[in-house]
DNA sequence: TTATTATTTAGATATTTGTCTAATTATATA
DNA sequence: TATATAATTAGACAAATATCTAAATAATAA
C-alpha cells in the first residue's frame, strides 16, 4: 500500500491517471498534456508503474501506457474498514 | 484532495487512523503506541487534522482525537470515477 | 549506414518532509 | 503559589522528492 499512497500523492500523477481513464496513451502523448519536461513525466510514469496503477507495453518506438484499476480495490477495501467502526 | 492524499502518504499516520478506528484517544495515548517522540506525533496529528481525517477536542489538560470518515467519501468517489472508464 | 524520433537513465539541485531536542503554553494539584 | 503533567511550537537537520539538462538507448526512415 505504501507505493500506492505515494503514487497518488502528487497532482501530476493523479492527472496522468485521469488522462488514462479515457484511453491508452503513449509517453509522448502524456507528456504533451503537461508543461513539464519529458524526463520528469517519465519519472512519474515509473512511480505509477511501481504502484501497479498503470502498465506499459512497447509498440515500436512508442511505449503505450494504460490504467490498471485492479489495485484500487485494495484501497477501497482499506477505506471501507475505516468507515465500519468496530 | 491534495491534503488528504498527503496525509495518507505516511505509515505512522495510517496507523494513527487505524488506532482511532476503534476508539477516541488523547495525544498521549496515541504517542504511547509509537517509539517516536511526542512532538513528532503531534506533527502527524496536525497533518491529519488539516486533511480533516481527524478532529480534536480539548478536555482539561488532554486533547482528545477522533476519526472523521466523512472526508473519505470524496476519496471513494474519486476512485470510483476511475474504475468506471468512460 | 546515417539521421531522426521516442523514451529512459544519469546526475545535479532546490524544496519538502519526517524526525529530533529544547522551549513554550495550558491545565491540574500540592 | 509553586510544581507537575499534557500537549504544542520553534528551530535544526538528514533524507526523500520533484524537477531540470545532458547523455544514452532503441527503433524508424532516408
Amino acid at each position: 500500500m505504501n507505493s500506492l499512497f505515494k503514487a497518488l500523492n502528487d497532482d501530476t500523477r493523479r492527472q496522468i491517471i485521469e488522462l488514462l481513464k479515457d484511453r491508452d496513451l503513449n509517453a509522448g502523448e502524456i507528456a504533451a498534456h503537461f508543461e513539464m519536461s519529458k524526463p520528469s513525466i517519465s519519472h512519474h510514469l515509473d512511480i505509477l508503474k511501481r504502484a501497479e496503477l498503470i502498465s506499459s507495453e512497447k509498440k515500436g518506438q512508442f511505449v503505450n501506457y494504460s490504467l490498471n484499476t485492479t489495485i484500487l480495490e485494495d484501497l477501497i477495501s482499506w477505506i471501507l474498514t475505516l468507515k465500519n467502526k468496530s
